[in-house]
DNA sequence: CTGAAAGCGCTTACAG
DNA sequence: CTGAAAGCGCTTACAG
């Protein structure tokens, strides 16, 4: 019953020297009568480990920043946590607080308490403090759905301009010419990239992606969609194309898809319930956070990461949220009617 | 530039001494240069805390099992993270699992990392070796939407029976008799006991709740359905009502809520995307959340906890779900005609 | 097969 | 105002 032999025992992984199956029962039996959960202090203290990572979303309540993402955020966890079990690591949410100066020490202490950092959805252009102390607290860090700038960075995330120009193909080729894009405030970088996908899609058919299609979800106007007589949107996330679809809509005195065809692009889950009655441009974000995962534990274990920058492609579901454009609106009524 | 100066700066509350300014700015300064990130295991096992909640859902895959919540997890994780950071506390994902035995304290050695719990959703109905672990750790436990057996624990759920009573009789109110319960495998106590408040309440006017009339999501058929002749349905929770309003109704050949109506008793948001067109007997996650956190506050801090036990009730939201009983299929057609 | 000892990085009374 | 020292609970070479 030495303190040395307890520990040995209760870390049951082969010790170079036996120990006897008696002491060690007898050991099992008291620690769990006694209630014994070790000290994960002491334990890290000791090993310089602490098999816990770190989560970084975009915001304090983490990744549940203004733009609604519910099932996005839901099935990022469900896959992180399934390979965190499966590799025996703890997951510990950081908050991504950084007030800097007077009581910065506090904020970042959390980053003490892991040995890989996964960052999620976060916006890396801003300047940012946080970030700053992440990249400098030398721990490996994977990047999720965003793009880092410097170099070296490991990251996964889906190709948004490809995403954002097959969503206006598939939109073109169904007859549409006049085609918005619809975003909201926040996330700059993944909505300017599918943006820019939407804009390339459109110049190379000949048409203008005027600025004024490009519309917030926050301020659509019955005024504004009478003035540009758009028959379609593209929609840089799923939460936008679902308000549009249930709410926006009626009060604009429209419906989809019979007046504006809408498709979304996403990495959304198909069963997630703003997915309902949607054609869909998606990639799924379970692979991305399972390569991302397999990534960050090449880089703790300091082996090398094969393909450190990972890219997945976007394809398209068919749904009914899509219909030919109607002669009436569309400035190429002739193929659209020949389409369907 | 000694070791324990550089600490009293570093943790910058007022000392019982005074620091020169000096000294504090060239300690800042280099800290940050070297990108510092104090050993959050030295700190916690010399404090003998680590300033971390732990949060235990009902899976693995936190708050992720089967059964689709994702508007309800977001919520909760939401307010969660938003009491934590105003509390300056880590939240730790508990992956609740425990397979028994041999690896039993690797299992449970994520306990040690925290100062306190709270078990989210949890069906706590089942023996759970787990569950007897964070018991046993002799640490504060604050349980959300669960019922725990042992009166001393502290909880706060909603009023889960009050909530099927309510669903049931504004059906009843509205000329139905023949009225469902649609539930789903998983979380036995949360749905057996909005059962229970639906029996209740068909029972008080009089109608037998066949058992007949309790469906499931997942075995829906069209011969079940045509059988029980039934004109409204109570569903345990909104991803039910959300389901079988945009899915199984059409697979039926009925429609909402012309054919027949539907309300869910639902903690989640109503902006939730599965809450459209829904009627709903709701009451919000996120007050039952803080009170939690602030339960567990007062227990980490050993002060007394004014109300250990709070149960939240639920209220009735009007909707397009729900419309009166048709003559021919309400029992009590006299009554339904009259309303509306 | 088992135990005594060192040391991981911190904080904080205590001594200058 | 600043520094030297003890000790939090572990793990693991090392000695019996």
């Amino acid at each position: 019953v030495s303190i040395s032999t307890a520990s040995r025992v209760l870390n049951n992984r082969e010790t170079p020297v036996a120990i006897s199956e008696d002491t060690r029962r007898k050991v099992v039996e008291v620690a769990r009568a006694v209630g014994y959960v070790p000290s994960a202090a002491g334990r890290a203290l000791r090993k310089g480990l602490t098999r816990t990572i770190g989560v970084l979303g975009n915001s304090p309540e983490i990744f549940l920043a203004s733009v609604r993402i519910e099932g996005l955020d839901t099935e990022m966890m469900r896959a992180l946590m399934s390979e965190a079990v499966r590799e025996h690591f703890h997951v510990l949410l950081l908050t991504g607080v950084s007030s800097g100066g007077a009581s910065y020490n506090t904020q970042i202490a959390e980053l003490g308490m892991v040995d890989g950092i996964i960052v999620y959805n976060r916006d890396l252009s801003a300047g940012d403090d946080y970030m700053e102390a992440v990249r400098n607290a030398g721990k490996p860090v994977v990047y999720l759905l965003e793009y880092p700038e410097h170099g070296d960075a490991c990251f996964c995330a889906p190709d948004d301009v490809q995403g954002g120009r097959l969503a206006a193909e598939k939109l073109l080729e169904t007859g549409h010419s006049r085609i918005g894009f619809l975003q909201q405030a926040g996330y700059p970088g993944i909505f300017g990239r599918r943006r820019a996908g939407w804009a390339q899609a459109l110049r190379k058919a000949g048409i203008v992606p005027e600025d004024t299609w490009t519309l917030d979800l926050g301020s659509i106007t019955p005024d504004v969609w009478k003035r540009e007589r758009l028959t379609a949107l593209v929609c840089a996330n799923q939460w936008q194309a679902h308000r549009f679809q249930t709410r926006i809509a009626a009060t604009l005195g429209v419906s989809v898809p019979k007046d504006v065809s809408v498709v979304p692009i996403t990495c959304e889950p198909a069963s997630a319930p703003s997915a309902h009655n949607l054609a869909r441009v998606s990639t799924p974000i379970g692979p991305m956070v399972s390569r991302g995962m397999a990534m960050l534990l090449n880089l703790m274990a300091e082996t090398a990461v094969a393909e450190p920058r990972c890219v997945f492609p976007f394809s398209f579901e068919p749904g009914p949220s899509i219909a030919p454009a109607r002669a009436a609106n569309s400035g190429k009524a002739g193929s659209a009617s020949s389409e369907q």
